[in-house]
DNA sequence: ACTGTTTACGGAGACCGTAAGTATC
DNA sequence: GATACTTACGGTCTCCGTAAACAGT
């Protein structure tokens, strides 16, 4: 149950090699073959089969715990050496695609009172964000999602992180006009179900979550993929009745031919949050105050 | 960052020296203190003074890391030994006191499809009860607490554990029945901040928890902790005026003197839940069934 | 002076690389 | 037979214990 074990044997699975994992790690095959052997002895189990390797049952469940504890060790490090150095004017920004318009009014904020900053800023997928926090990679992150109102968002990564919420407004569906639905004052999703849906995880509510918040195991079929992370994109893609996405309410306001639906059940809104590590350096945390206010 | 270092990191510091820790491991002093000084020397940060041992600030954010890293691991380390061995028929339950009253039914139910079944039944605060099933310690958990309708409890320990919902009901405040509002239809726990609540972290709902609920800061002041997890006692106690205290619907239903007075905002109910980890056995999952239906 | 931590040093073991062996495609 | 993993073996480095030095109480 090393680390050091662990970082091979999760570098073996995704690599699909234990050659490939070695180069990649800087050691021999033989090495990444003890090492795993190392493991599955320490263990009493056999955690993958070769050629092809493919994980076991046990293999499976290890790779699961891999993830976090290597996440966590990685997070409490960087907290350290961070407290050990002197803290850098340098201010790491990351939001999701529908966070992103946040972040310019803190930012302002915090150019303001640290005027040689330097200032990073990324547009990413919402799933990285917590980890690149967590480890240091990111000092602010700013992440949305859909959640019951005034209740956090629900963050899967187990681990230790601030949340800050940041905005709290309707969760619409933009509908094109000539729609059946749009002179509706308010939708139920569970109506919405079978409806074909736009596939966009990062630039709307992605369709997990929102199986998850009405309690459907199925339903929200996607229409097609849609990778960017653009809003516009996406608004037009609504627009020209490719499928349906959710929406926090704005967005598609000044849009000709699309009314924005508020979903009035389940009782959901969309929310922003800031996520920072526990210990934050001065530049953050005039972000973090700016944002407060 | 080798857990190794970590856990002796975490025992300095809990037993208070470096010898007593050396002796609690099996260590000599010498070893300790080299571990100490390595762990100090990767991170470059001082985590201890020493003579008497106290933790820095960076020691103290170490430890808060620490424990969960640690669990984690103990928690994969457990699941995959217990993949590799047999299964041994043997369960062992675990329960805080408000949620023991559900052990019984599922119990028999496990026992009948289990004749030679070996079982442990616990009694035990409800702190350390989802860790106890991460580590494989325990089969089953039951543990209790007061969350908004139909939500989750929230398990502070960041664990990889699965929990299934066990029983939900009203959450009152028995009062003696000379009591002004013994004879209202419902409380609003906002006006009974400034009351005196018994500090009975295990025998009710814990004030904490209260205080987390109604957003209040402060508020809730104990009048004095009572320490058992005896639901009987703290009954008497609060039948005797000496303090308010939050319980599931039933508990005070035929004490003499006691109404049941519901809380009525803000919306929280008190929420019983079964925890078990991701793997579990043929005795457990007839447990799990029987409480299931 | 005594208790408790650090430093010095030596031996056992862990771990990785080289190289030979073995299994699967 | 070629590719990819395993086993064998040797060198180096880590890590712990013994023992001596050192620092507070």
């Amino acid at each position: 149950m090393d680390p050091h074990l662990l970082r091979t044997f999760v570098a073996v699975v995704r690599t699909g090699s234990f050659s490939s994992a070695a180069r990649e790690l800087g050691y021999t095959q033989a090495a990444v073959s003890q090492q795993i052997a190392s493991l599955e002895n320490d263990l009493k189990v056999t955690l993958l089969r070769r050629r092809p390797v493919a994980t076991t049952e046990a293999g499976a469940r290890l790779l699961e715990h891999a993830g976090p504890i290597l996440l966590r060790i990685q997070a409490a490090r960087s907290e350290l050496v961070r407290l050990g150095s002197a803290a850098r004017s340098r201010l790491r920004v990351g939001a999701s695609p529908l966070a992103a318009v946040h972040i310019a009014g803190p930012l302002a904020e915090a150019r303001r009172s640290h005027p040689r900053l330097d200032v990073a800023v990324q547009v990413l997928p919402r799933a990285g964000i917590a980890a690149a926090v967590a480890t240091g990679e990111l000092d602010i992150g700013l992440v949305d999602g859909a959640a019951a109102p005034s209740d956090p968002l629900r963050l899967d990564d187990a681990v230790p992180i601030t949340a800050v919420a940041v905005d709290e407004r309707p969760l619409v569906v933009p509908l094109p006009v000539s729609h059946p639905l749009a002179a509706r004052p308010g939708l139920d999703l569970d109506g919405l179900v079978d409806a074909l849906w736009l596939d966009a995880p990062d630039a709307a509510v992605p369709l997990p979550s929102l199986r998850h918040v009405t309690g459907a195991r199925d339903g929200f079929r996607p229409s097609f993929a849609c990778e960017g992370g653009d809003p516009a994109l996406l608004i037009d893609l609504v627009s020209a009745g490719h499928g349906l996405a959710a929406l926090p309410a704005g967005l598609a306001a000044g849009h000709p031919g699309l009314v924005e639906v508020p979903v009035r059940a389940p009782r959901i809104v969309h929310r922003t949050e800031l996520l920072h590590p526990r210990t934050i350096g001065p530049a953050s945390a005039s972000f973090v105050a700016a944002v407060a206010r």
